[in-house]
DNA sequence: CTTTTTTGCACAATCGATGGTGCAATGACT
DNA sequence: AGTCATTGCACCATCGATTGTGCAAAAAAG
C-alpha cells in the first residue's frame, strides 16, 4: 500500500509500471489472462504491483464496459422490522458467497415508488433483482423487463414473474389451531370470541384470512365476517382497530391472529394505555415471528417465515433462467410461545 | 414507453432521434441546458422525446464520468436488530429526500469485512459513508482516506474521523438509575443484587459499563467487578452468562443492565429454558430500545438511541467538509416499561 | 535453413455520459 | 456596411475497464 492518499491506480498506472499494455494488465488482474495467453511471469508481476499499489478495479468503469455490474437487488417495503431485516441478512450473505455485491433498498409500499427504485437500480446496471414484499410486483416487473433485467418475486406473487412465498394458507391454519386449542384449554370458545387484525389487499392476507376462517369455521362452527378486521400494515391503524374493540366490549377477544409483526406493535401500542392485568388472559397468533414477542405477558403463538429458504430458492430459480412465472410455496413453522429462535447472527463469530 | 423490450436508450439515440448532437441531449437531461445556453424548444423537444421512450441515464457512465455517483452508503453491522434497521430506515428517507441513492450493507463485526466491503464501495465510486458500529473504525477511515472518501462514524467512534455517537454513559446513568429506584420499591437492594451483562471492548460499552459503575456506587454503596458480565455482542454468549449465573444462585439478579437489544435476545434464549414464574420479579434495563423488548412480562426500562438524529448530524457533517476528528454525542431518551413509540414506518401513509 | 505453428502481447474500438472549446449564425450598434 | 457581442450548438477528449483482432518473436516441424 504506497501511493497513500493519491487517486486511486487504475490499470493504466499498472500498464506504466510493469511496462505491459493496459489491456493486459486489465486480463491479468480480472483472471482471463490464461484464456488470453499471457506468461505466467507476467502475471505474476503484475499481481504483485498491483498489491503493493493497492489495485482495486473501477466497476463502474468495468460495469459499463460489460453491462454486467455484479451488483444484486433486493427491494424491501421496509427495513425495520424483524421478518425484512432477517431477509435482508440472509439475502447479503448469499450474495457476498457469490461474489456479488448486495443492495438492499426498501420503497415504502408505494407503488410509485417500487419503480422509481427499480428504475434506479436499472440505471446502475444491476444483475438480478429480488422484489420482496413489493405492492405492485407486476407493475415492477414490467420496468424490470423493459431492461432486460432477471428478477423473482418473494413474499408477495405477481402473475408475471416466478414468485417464491411462504405457504400463508397452510401457515394461517396452523397458526389459528393452534391458537384455538390453547384456548380452548381455558374453556369453550364460541366464534365470537376469535378475531383476526390486520392485513390488506393483498395476496399473503387473502390466504391468511382464508386459512384463517377455514381452521375456524371447521373448529369453532362459524366464522361471522366481523371477526375479520383488516386494518392495513400499519401499527397505528392496527391499535385503533384494537380500541374500537375495546370500547365496544371492555376487552380484548379472548383470541386473536395478528397479521403480521408491523400489526402486532399496533396491538403493543394498544396495551401502552391500558393497565396488563386487563389482559393476562389473552390468547395471540401472530404471522411472523420476533424474539421478543415470543415473550410477551401472554401467550404469542408464532410463525416464522423462511426468508432464508426463500432466497435460496430464488437464486435457483435465477440461475435456471427465464423459468415460468410460477409460484413457489416455501413452508412456515409454527413458533410456540416463549421460543427464542437462531437467526442469521448466529452464524456470526463473536470476537471477545 | 415505446419500444418495449428493446435496449435501453442513451443520449446517442436521442441524438439521432433529435437531430441535436449527445452532448446538447446530455446537457438538457441533466439539467445543466441553460448554463450551456441550449434554446428552450429545444430542450423541450429532447426531453419529449426522452419521456416517450422511458430513457433514464446509464449511471455507471455518468459516474464513471464524473467521478460522482450520486450513492451513499451505510456500513452496518447487521441489519436484523431493530436499532440498526431502523437506522437504515431513517438513512434511505434522507439519503433520498437529498436526491441520492442509498445502499446500506453489514459487515458482520469482522474488521476485515468491514474494509472489503468498503474497497467495494469504494469501487462504485460513492460519494459519502456512514460508518456505523464498526468494529475497526479507524481501519476502515485509512481505506477511505486513500481513496478521498468522505465520511462519518455512527455509534461508535474513531480517532481520526468525525463521529457521532449516542451519550452512552449519560445514556447508561439514567437507565441505571432507573432500574435501581423501580428495584428498591421491592425492598432494599444489595450491590451483589444489580448486574450487567453484554458488551465488548469497544467504547460504547466502556461508557455504559462506566455509567453504570458509577451510579451504582452512589446509590448502592459498592461495585463488585463481579456484577460486570461483558459477554460480547452475541446471544448464545450472553444466554450462556445468565445460565451461569442461574446455576451458582438459583436465579438471576433481582435488576440488571443489559448491554444492547442483542444481548436482551441472550435473555429470551435463557428464559426459554426455565419457566416463567421462577423470574417474574426481576427488573431489566436495556440499553436499545425494542417495541416487543418493553412489553415483556417483567418491567423492562430501555434506552432509545436517537439514530434519525445521528444521520441528520452526520449530514451535517459532510457537508460541512472536513470537519475535525470530533465526537459528538446525541442524547438518548430513557423508555419507560410497557411503552410503545412511533417510529419511522409511521412517517409512510398506508393505502387501504 | 526455410516454413508452419504457437506463444505472448499490443492496438484500438467500445460502453454512455460529461464538459471544455470553438465556430457559425444572428442581432446590436456605430 | 462593418465591427462586435451574443446565442445556440457541435466536436472531441475523457473517465477505466473489456475484448476482438493482428502481428512479431519464439518454437516446432519439415
Amino acid at each position: 500500500m504506497t501511493d497513500i492518499g493519491k487517486k486511486k491506480a487504475t490499470i493504466y498506472d499498472l500498464s506504466m509500471l510493469s511496462g505491459a499494455s493496459p489491456s493486459t494488465v486489465s486480463a491479468v488482474l480480472n483472471g482471463s489472462w490464461r484464456k488470453r495467453r499471457i506468461k505466467e511471469a507476467t502475471a505474476l508481476l503484475i499481481q504483485n504491483l498491483a498489491n503493493e499499489h493497492g489495485y482495486t478495479a473501477n466497476l463502474q468503469a468495468r460495469g459499463l464496459r460489460s453491462s454486467r455490474s455484479g451488483l444484486v437487488g433486493l427491494l424491501l417495503p421496509v427495513h425495520d422490522n424483524r421478518y425484512f431485516s432477517s431477509m435482508a441478512q440472509s439475502f447479503e450473505a448469499q450474495v457476498r458467497s457469490r461474489g456479488q455485491c448486495p443492495l438492499v433498498v426498501s420503497a415504502c409500499r408505494d407503488p410509485e415508488e417500487e419503480r422509481k427504485v427499480v428504475e434506479t437500480l436499472i440505471s446502475y446496471s444491476i444483475d438480478e433483482l429480488f422484489i420482496a414484499g413489493a405492492t405492485d410486483p407486476d407493475g415492477v416487473h414490467k420496468v424490470c423487463e423493459k431492461a432486460g433485467l432477471k428478477h423473482v418475486n418473494i413474499d408477495l406473487p405477481g402473475t408475471l414473474a416466478p414468485s417464491i412465498i411462504s405457504d400463508n394458507h397452510e401457515g394461517a391454519r396452523m397458526l389459528t389451531q393452534a391458537i384455538i386449542e390453547r384456548a380452548q384449554e381455558d374453556g369453550p370458545l364460541s366464534p365470537d370470541d376469535l378475531y383476526l387484525f390486520g392485513g390488506r389487499n393483498d395476496h399473503a392476507s387473502h390466504e391468511r384470512i382464508r386459512g384463517f376462517r377455514a381452521v375456524k369455521r371447521v373448529l369453532l362452527g362459524a366464522d361471522p365476517d366481523v371477526c375479520i378486521q383488516p386494518t392495513g400494515y400499519s401499527p397505528a391503524m392496527t391499535a385503533r382497530a384494537f380500541e374500537a374493540f375495546y370500547e365496544g366490549h371492555g376487552k380484548l377477544p379472548r383470541a386473536f391472529f395478528v397479521n403480521s409483526s408491523i400489526n402486532l406493535e399496533g396491538l403493543m401500542r394498544f396495551l401502552a394505555l391500558h393497565p396488563h392485568e386487563t389482559f393476562a388472559d389473552i390468547i395471540v397468533g401472530c404471522y411472523d415471528y420476533d424474539p421478543f414477542g415470543s415473550f410477551l405477558p401472554f401467550p404469542v403463538f408464532m410463525i416464522r417465515q423462511d426468508s432464508e429458504a426463500m432466497i435460496t430458492k430464488g437464486f435457483a430459480i435465477l440461475d435456471a433462467d427465464r423459468g415460468p412465472p410460477i409460484t413457489h410455496l416455501v413452508q412456515p413453522t409454527l413458533v410456540p410461545p416463549r421460543t427464542a429462535l437462531t437467526g442469521p447472527l448466529d452464524a456470526l463469530r463473536d470476537i471477545e
